[in-house]
DNA sequence: CTTTACGTTTACGTAAACGTAAATTACTCT
DNA sequence: AGAGTAATTTACGTTTACGTAAACGTAAAG
């Protein structure tokens, strides 16, 4: 199938009726028209795609509309083509430092994670052993199986 | 030092004077009270860039919030710390998720540099031999230097 | 022929996340 | 004492990204 109706793409991406109407006054996306009616093809679909793909990571729908922009511009100047890499670039930096950031959460995370194992021994120990708390909390004697 | 004024943690951290006692409104923040003022200290900096950390990762407020809470929440019952492990694991598969959609927006976005460079080098080509194009284009004769 | 499904435009409403005064207080420097 | 600097509260304004009717159109199904 090669075109889709409104609601096929708010199915299948669950993005509702009015965002991606919202999307398309906003210039984000642009379908045919059959009469009224919105017709949407496959490249409309995979920049709805790209649309929430942005927006999970942050972007706001002009930062999007920027990203989607680096997508057609197929005009070959040599000017632009330097322009587009460079544009290519920032954004290539701007989801490397985001990457770095997510990165530093999970760090964090897990450091809360293991503490909170710590402490979830430390209880089961000190149940049967409250004296030997210290001990288990370096070293502890059983290994979890598997 | 181990106090800092609400001006001293706008400037490091970029957030404006707003934005902070805007944090605090909604109890992402609770800074000391010297009289009127406030007084932050090392915990307060720490989890203000943790919130700006999460909104450049696009998380709401609310959702930081929740995060936060993650990393005070040192009551030690058994319950509680399984329950907390699970919205660890909760969060860690949010940013893992958050993770894929930066790799595929890496991978996109260095397809379009890279049709991007062939075209470069097509112009190049094609200005001093505009018959050879195809060529060049399944194989550059020549490497470029470094 | 009316119901149902699907879609349309127009328009007012809203939640989130601050921005932007305005008026006041308090401390420090000259 | 006066000026400057930094902070405070209160409150209305703004932008973004839609939500939520309302009122209408079209086409297939029962």
């Amino acid at each position: 199938m090669t075109h889709y109706g409104i609601g096929d793409l708010a199915r299948e991406s669950g993005a509702t009726l009015r965002a991606i109407r919202f999307y398309e006054d906003h210039g984000l996306l642009r379908p045919l028209r059959e009469g009224q009616r919105r017709i949407y093809r496959e490249r409309d679909r995979t920049r709805l795609k790209l649309i929430l793909r942005g927006k999970r990571l942050g972007f706001s729908l002009a930062e999007i509309a920027e990203i989607l922009a680096l997508y057609d511009e197929p005009r070959g100047e040599a000017r632009q083509l330097a322009f587009l890499l460079e544009k290519i670039a920032v954004r290539r930096a701007e989801l490397l430092a985001k990457q770095r950031d997510i990165e530093a959460s999970l760090r964090d995370l897990e450091d809360v994670a293991r503490d909170c194992r710590r402490r979830q021994r430390a209880l089961k120990d000190g149940a049967r052993k409250p004296e030997q708390e210290q001990a288990s909390r370096r070293r502890p004697r059983r290994r979890a199986s598997r």
